[in-house]
DNA sequence: ACAGTATATACTATAGTTAGTATATATTTA
DNA sequence: TAAATATATACTAACTATAGTATATACTGT
């Protein structure tokens, strides 16, 4: 994979969000949705085309599909995650409210029972 | 400006390259031409295009257009080129060979006289 | 088997991007 | 002032990407 096909997927924000999200770990995609506050249909245009090219895997738990991240262009990602979340431009920030909104949303769904994949409880060791 | 309108720029391999070119000091519109094989209007769309967008500036020296890179999301295009330049992709290893080509470009344009630019000349002080 | 929830796909309309050809402008030199 | 050089712009055709609506699939619990 070559760095400008990275570069393209993060040019738009809202694939840059979920790139974001999901470097801090795996997500299912109602719950990534919750917190970008997009819809259903966008959500999954984006999740799939970002899969098929290689950044993205997923796995099915009941009727939850979890993503996570790949690191294709080993690197090059997580190298402007951590410049980004630092800097001072609305995209930025709004990375960063997108991060706190995560932590929430996962201590809120892993309290009620069923409501949250075992893989993504299991990021902050709860059930 | 906004991150993703950097990535949105360097999401084309070709300016991509113009940006490597000129990071590494102002060229003008020909010589870019020379080093990356690439037909003038195409060049000067991309330039202009850039331009507006505020990633590169523009002074007129003769009939030649002298270009340069500012740096409008402090950091973040430095930060990438300073990752490609040492890592192993294809377009990596392309700007690695760009830089090479400007090197012995500029080599040879300063030593013939009136066909380069005072301030490209000056980068390697010659003229 | 049926209803409900989560996710994906097909199809269409529209908008945005890029490449090419021709032409225009700006500057220098003769 | 005309020719030469360097660069920019207008216009068009072709392609690519995106958003929206509707529909389909996959799984779970009853």
């Amino acid at each position: 994979m070559e760095a400008s096909e990275i570069y393209k997927c993060i040019a738009d924000p809202q694939r840059l969000r979920i790139i974001n999200l999901l470097e801090a770990g795996p997500l299912c995609v109602c719950h990534m949705q919750e917190i970008l506050e997009v819809p259903q249909v966008k959500m999954s245009k984006q999740l799939s085309s970002m899969k098929q090219l290689g950044l993205l895997e997923a796995h099915r738990e009941g009727t939850w599909m979890i993503y996570k991240l790949v690191d294709p262009v080993e690197g090059l990602i997580t190298a402007n995650l951590c410049y980004l979340r630092e800097a001072a431009c609305a995209e930025c920030n709004q990375l960063q409210r997108d991060l706190t909104k995560r932590e929430k949303l996962i201590l809120k769904v892993t309290k009620i029972e069923n409501d949250c994949p075992q893989e993504v409880c299991e990021q902050i060791a709860c059930c």
